[in-house]
DNA sequence: ATCTTCACG
DNA sequence: ACGTACGTGAAGATA
């Protein structure tokens, strides 16, 4: 039975504080929802599971300091004296560590006027004489003291992960001392960490020569005669006393009378239940992912609470009255991210009560379920209002009053953490009695509904509880942050505007996709083929990798840039090299070419519908942490614009009907005249109210013209570059490398452009200490983004916080008023009864499709509506144009 | 899954 | 001294 028997000994307070300070240059990045920091108990945790793997151990003890003082304190008054205050971000985690071992089922022990270390040596002293393996882990190598052969010591070196283990033969490898002679070691040197002096002048090579000598204190006293005459000797006999007092500090007590046993460490393993619980409160979501994933009883673990539900069938319904609900809390579920074509495979809601839960979502349209999702005085809960009003649409339902948007809600809260999964973001939220999609449906190619009724029925059940039971908490939250305005007026209303330009799509003309397909083919071909005989070899022209190998090995052009894995081919670089290689025009006319026909011609013709030739793409809503839509499968926000050949993709977009127009409208500058309004800096202000082409009038004010008529093309680029640059949270770099000056040159055109522009200056500067004192930045209308990192001592995290700080009010404001526009632009066309339809949004600019004869009205309404959306101290400026296509709306 | 490149505002 | 512009999505290669 002993030869099984293993001691896991911990020092709870020194490897706590070896994990704080080995990831304390991270302290920002580990805080949790309560403001708590929590990389000791990270780094704890980390460690925990390594020696845990490594040891296997059947008996576990943590050990921690109990108060300030102990019985060294008696002899030597002051022991661990002068020592630096714990920093409060660390002692606030110690409650945590030791929450984080009842989790892992651990036994913890600390007691009054004992170090850790007593109780360690007591432990692992019993522990010898019942025949266990002990291994100890902690930071202070005083405790190598305690080695023998069953006894091994593992001391952490600089992180957390990894120890070094001391073995009696290690030990005597590293100092040529036995263990026990440790303890001689450090009496005759000291520890300035615990504040105990040792013998003057000697330091650990003189102490280990002497102890190999005299084996202990004691012996080198006893011989001390034999000692020649030094320095060292008076130093030694001077300190005679200095050095035995040291020497029983040093010593590890082995006879604490200890209130536990060994049998009391006996370690069962962890209660998944309490680890889950625990992670959850700490924000350790990698942890929290990595235990459902690799433990099956995790699952189990979680304790869902059963729901009762009504499996209904169309019999079933006829039963039940609805009688006068004013809420209801639905589900849709669809199998697959693209809700215009994911199979509906099901549905849950919650009425007056009670569950309802099937499969069959034709069910939804029986008339009483209809009713009841089509009638205006009913409010429908749910998880993405976008998503299930198009799945609904499909089914011929008109959803009529969206309430609470789980979803919506939880992304304004903070537009950082943004999981569209709805177990992932409920766990987010502190809610847990709600397994996430993968777990019930698998993921990859397994991903399926699961045949079991009761797991399925349970699983949609729970998604609807959870956004009931959610509901509450996040609308406080939303009231604390005063964006109820953002959600009611702005963001839900936005959802439905966006659901029928999803629906209503976009014509796309296959016949000139593959048209152009088949040309760009053959240039392809062509320019290919010239490659290779200038290379003098065939390569996989895609790959950058085998391209470097062409360019800087073989043909020996220089090397501008490095990435990760090799030499960089990006653009940028290939223009250097221009000129040295007639090769490097063919691979840029190559990448040009090869991107339009892969990403623009034969992604598009794929997302095409068949039945009635549209793109129907997403918009996604909760995604970026600026507030800016983003637009997937296909992405129509980077449709080709800049290059000639490039934009010929866009003949391709058309009108529905014959005898309509593509009609476009973009906000100018809109991110210049945000932040003159927001920075209220009165020369940019008077720029843009007196009509002035900004960016001349920058290059005006930089060059220190007298006359707009000495603006050259050249100044206006430059200074056009500057203005974004300063939206962007300008630095001297960053511009240089844009507009190919000297970095001392950029940061002369910057200091100019505070000069003129003081006032965004100030704004600059005012921005980042709000961050710094908030944690957080906002828009126009109360947008928020959280910047934590605004804290960093790391200088790249920090200053990356600062322009974010900087350029999300600007960015995220210009999102917004798009996004108002866009609710009154389609109150609009409904209210006039036009035909014409709201198609597309691409940050700045609005497209539309329209019969001939509604574009005058068009010209008028839409740059009126995008104008009236927000009155800022300057005008907006609204650009528009018409074509026959999307390429001829220019 | 991650990296690199490149399309857009 | 540090080493970047802000925000996105898609394709293809490579591990």
């Amino acid at each position: 039975m002993g030869e099984n028997k293993k001691l896991l000994l911990i020092d709870g307070n020194s490897v706590a504080f070896r994990a704080f300070f080995a990831l304390h240059q991270s302290l920002d990045r580990f805080v949790n929802h309560n403001g708590l920091h929590t990389n000791a108990v990270y780094g704890f945790k980390t460690m925990l599971d390594n020696i845990i793997t490594s040891v296997e151990p059947t008996h576990v003890l943590v050990a921690f300091d109990a108060g300030k003082k102990t019985f060294r304190n008696k002899k030597y008054a002051d022991y661990k004296g002068g020592r630096a205050k714990t920093p409060t971000e660390l002692s606030e985690q110690f409650p945590y560590v030791k929450k984080l071992l009842e989790a892992y089922g651990m036994k913890y022990y600390e007691l009054q006027n004992y170090e850790a270390d007593d109780i360690i040596g007591t432990l692992a002293k019993q522990a010898e004489e019942q025949d266990f393996e002990t291994t100890i882990v902690t930071g202070d190598r005083d405790l190598t003291q305690l080695t023998t052969t069953k006894t091994m010591v593992a001391v952490t070196q600089k992180g957390v992960t990894e120890v070094e283990r001391y073995t009696p033969e290690h030990v005597e490898e590293k100092y040529g001392l036995k263990p026990a002679q440790i303890v001689d070691m450090k009496g005759l040197v000291g520890d300035s960490s615990d504040n105990y002096p040792g013998v003057t002048k000697v330091g650990e090579k003189t102490a280990i020569k002497l102890l190999k000598q005299f084996k202990s204190v004691e012996g080198i006293y006893a011989n001390i005669d034999e000692l020649k005459k030094s320095k060292m000797k008076e130093h030694l006999v001077a300190d005679k006393d200095v050095a035995f007092m040291c020497k029983d500090l040093a010593q590890i007590k082995r006879d604490v009378p200890l209130e536990i046993t060994l049998t009391d460490t006996t370690w069962k393993g962890s209660n998944e239940k309490e680890l889950i619980a625990f992670f959850q409160e700490m924000d350790f979501k990698r942890f929290l992912e990595k235990l459902r994933a690799t433990t099956p009883e995790a699952k189990t673990a979680q304790v869902i609470e059963q729901i009762k539900f009504v499996n209904l069938t169309a019999d079933k319904l006829a039963e039940i009255d609805f009688s006068n609900p004013k809420e209801v809390v639905f589900y849709l579920e669809m199998l697959g991210d693209n809700y215009h074509k994911a199979p509906l495979v099901g549905f849950a809601f919650k009425i007056e009560g009670k569950y309802y839960v099937a499969r069959n979502t034709d069910l939804l349209r029986e008339p009483k379920l209809r009713a009841l999702l089509e009638n205006e005085n009913v409010v429908v809960d749910l998880f993405d209002g976008k998503r299930t009003f198009v799945g609904l649409n499909r089914l011929g339902i008109h959803l009529a009053n969206i309430g609470f948007d789980l979803l919506l809600i939880s992304y304004l809260l903070d537009t950082s953490d943004n999981s569209n999964d709805l177990g992932k973001l409920a766990r987010q939220h502190n809610y847990d009695q709600v397994l996430e999609d993968e777990q019930v449906y698998g993921k990859g190619v397994k991903v399926k509904i699961p045949e079991d009724d009761t797991l399925y029925y349970s699983h949609l059940c729970n998604k609807v509880r959870t956004i009931q039971a959610l509901r509450k908490t996040l609308l406080e939250g939303l009231a604390k942050n005063r964006q109820e305005e953002l959600y009611d007026k702005i963001e839900r209303p936005l959802s439905l505007v966006l659901a029928e330009m999803e629906i209503d799509g976009i014509t796309v003309d296959p016949q000139k996709l593959e048209e152009m397909g088949s040309e760009f083919k053959e240039r392809i071909s062509e320019i290919k083929e010239m490659i290779y005989q200038e290379a003098g070899e065939k390569f996989n022209l895609n790959s950058p990798k085998q391209l470097g190998v062409i360019l800087f090995d073989k043909m020996k052009l220089p090397v501008i840039k490095k990435t990760k894995t090799g030499y960089s081919t990006a653009v940028s670089v290939l223009e250097k090299l221009r000129g040295m290689a007639p090769i490097i025009d063919n691979i840029l006319k190559y990448r040009q070419i090869a991107k339009i026909q892969s990403t623009y011609i034969e992604g598009l013709l794929k997302v095409i519908f068949e039945k009635d030739s549209k793109v129907h793409t997403r918009y996604t809503q909760t995604l970026t942490a600026t507030g800016r839509l983003s637009s997937v499968d296909p992405n129509l926000q980077n449709i080709p614009v800049r290059l000639a050949e490039g934009k010929k993709i866009r003949q391709a977009f058309v009108p529905r009907k014959k005898g309509w127009q593509i009609f476009s409208s973009d906000y100018s500058q809109i991110e210049l005249r945000v932040l003159a309004h927001i920075s209220h800096d009165d020369n940019m202000q008077a720029a843009f109210r007196e009509g002035q082409d900004i960016h001349a009038n920058t290059a005006m004010n930089i060059f220190e013209l007298a006359s707009p008529e000495e603006v050259t093309s050249n100044m206006r680029r430059q200074a056009k570059a500057v203005n974004f640059g300063i939206v962007y949270g300008i630095s001297d770099y960053g511009l240089a490398q844009n507009i190919g000056i000297t970095r001392k040159q950029a940061k002369e055109f910057i200091e100019k452009y505070f000069r003129i522009f003081p006032g965004v200056k100030k704004y600059m500067k005012d921005i980042v200490e709000k961050a710094r004192v908030d944690g957080y930045v906002e828009t126009l209308f109360k947008r928020r983004r959280y910047l934590p990192d605004i804290k960093s001592r790391n200088y790249n995290i920090r200053s990356f916080a600062e322009r974010t700080a900087m350029n999300t009010p600007i960015q995220g404001s210009a999102a917004d008023i798009i996004k108002v526009a866009m609710i009154n632009m389609q109150k609009m066309l409904k209210e006039k009864n036009l035909k014409a339809r709201m198609l597309l949004q691409v940050h700045d600019e609005l497209i539309f499709e329209a019969p001939n004869e509604e574009i005058p009205i068009l010209e008028e309404i839409v740059p009126q509506v995008m104008d009236a959306a927000v009155s800022l101290d300057i005008p907006l400026k609204v650009e528009s144009s018409f074509g026959k296509t999307w390429f001829d709306a220019k």
